[in-house]
DNA sequence: TGAAGCTGATAGCTTCAGCCTATCATTGTT
DNA sequence: AACAATGATAGGCTGAAGCTATCAGCTTCA
């Protein structure tokens, strides 16, 4: 195996075309820089330079080598560069998971600070039910995930809590609770809300606020996304709840639909920030979890 | 400095994601490959793997830079390989240098035989007279040169006799001496022969002939190409001599002109094969020069 | 719950690659 | 003929890189 220091020895002297101010350039000796030439011609099989005593020039296939040779350096240069440069927090690229009735309605509030205050960080999103992302966390795939509730008893992983999410009411036109201003949960009492599938973050929550207030699941009827949960209420299938960042993003400008907050202490979900506790970017991380939390809308509660 | 080996076990590593199974695959032990991978860490300062005393995972920047790593060490194999390859004789770029009045009519007699028989083998030509060219062999710009009477005093270079280039006389429609189907260098008594420049390596051989002849340079005129001189003779500026690769190539075919061979010994100029003796290529130029003379036309006489 | 089996890290030792200084051998210059 | 410059060689030292043996943390399974 040739070594970066040979082809080093030989940039020089290709260059310099001079075995003493080569060696002095890469402040090595003449000898060591000799030996160094020697070693690589011997193990590449073919002779570099042209020696005369009286002065060096490169053979031919030197002169295609020492092209390369120099392309290897700049990017071993590139390289170290690159390492160096990442040791500024929160630069590179960051796999991120959230969930998908997170993702679109939360990122916007922080991703243009985070932008303007880490230039160079890559954010590579992905979106997943929480299960998934818990196993692409685990496994590697991903260093950082956004999700509901996260588990508490896993020592391998940390747990940032950010914010406590409510939930508000979801009613068609002209439904009986639309007149209030705002709900108690037992004003849900006898209804039937359409839910979302597993792995969301958000049919937990409302099936307890279901069991809370005596109310229940559509029997009929289960959603895959929160814009297909809205156009459901609106074509008066039925109510449900939707969390806080949706709301404020998507359905309080839809006039298809009425939507309400609960009395305190209102129903939510919980959004934490999570990664492996091995991770070797835990300030980072940290780092992100401040950003993310100084810049949450009003319609959430900071944890 | 980081070294080609620490970035062959980090390469191994980010593959396997097993500290022992990389030390197998590039058949060292585990201890000396942690050591390794903990000193490009410590050189880059940047932590590359993240260690759970189960698995090994990349971290962000680990993975950016395990891609670069692989790139790099790519780039060296394709070095090496090269390198090796270039140990088949006449291959590589080989820099040629050869006379304005040589190589265009020469070349095609055996460059396709060279391309089939050596294919990796790239030829940069330059053309150039004969003391540049000196200059640019013995100056490390060019490899090989092809000129005519090459210095035999000087022992930094080995200088191979190809062959005798016979001239041919070149005269005017309606020439006097066009009625003969040979001359006699004595028949050009009295002649004005137009000549080259110099640089060429047909200016002396010609003025020699002009001296042992009786005839002399035209005093007005002084060509820069074969061609121009091949014009300026069918507008019956006066007679020249011209080479025989030369004839045999463009003047036979010319019907505004008058070739005539001479008498043996005809006049000639002799072709030779040069290269710095301290050319580690020297065999292969041995080659080189074989092959040219095997593949001569009959209008020359190989030496 | 405790033993067994992985994992990567550490310790102690040996070898050899890489460097230095000093000197040689060759060649071109004065 | 003496001198200067250049790359190669010799001898000796240091430290990097490798090995074997072992440790320490974790998982698995009886």
């Amino acid at each position: 195996m040739i070594t970066l220091r040979q082809l080093q020895c030989f940039a020089a002297v290709a260059e310099c075309l001079h075995f003493r101010r080569a060696a002095e350039r890469i402040n090595i000796s003449q000898p060591a820089l000799s030996a160094q030439i020697s070693q690589l011609e011997e193990s590449l099989g073919v002779l570099l330079l042209e020696r005369t005593r009286r002065r060096v020039l490169l053979t031919p296939i030197g002169r295609d080598l020492a092209e390369r040779a120099n392309d290897i350096l700049k990017s071993v240069s590139d390289l170290e560069e690159f390492a160096h440069g990442a040791r500024t927090p929160l630069s590179g690229t960051l796999r991120l998971g959230v969930l998908r009735t997170l993702g679109p309605y939360l990122l916007p509030h922080f991703l243009p600070e985070m932008r303007r205050r880490h230039p160079d960080l890559k954010l590579y999103l992905r979106e997943d039910p929480d299960d998934r992302l818990l196993d692409e966390l685990t496994s590697g795939q991903l260093d950082l995930i956004l999700m509901a509730s996260a588990p508490r008893n896993d020592d391998h992983l940390t747990v940032v809590p950010l914010f406590r999410e409510p939930l508000w009411a979801v009613l068609p036109l002209g439904h009986r609770l639309a007149a209030k201003d705002s709900l108690a949960q037992a004003d849900l009492a006898g209804e039937s809300l359409i839910l979302l599938e597993f792995g969301d973050g958000l049919r937990e929550p409302v099936l307890a606020l279901c069991h809370a207030a005596g109310s229940r699941e559509h029997a009929d009827f289960r959603a895959t996304s929160l814009d297909s949960l809205r156009q459901m209420v609106a074509t008066g299938l039925g109510a449900t709840c939707l969390p806080a960042l949706y709301v404020d993003a998507e359905a309080l400008a839809d006039e298809q639909i009425v939507v309400r907050p609960f009395d305190a202490p209102a129903p939510a979900r919980s959004i934490d920030l999570v990664w492996r506790r091995t991770s070797a970017r835990s300030p980072e991380f940290r780092l992100f979890a401040e950003l993310v939390a100084s810049h949450l809308p009003t319609v959430v509660t900071p944890l």
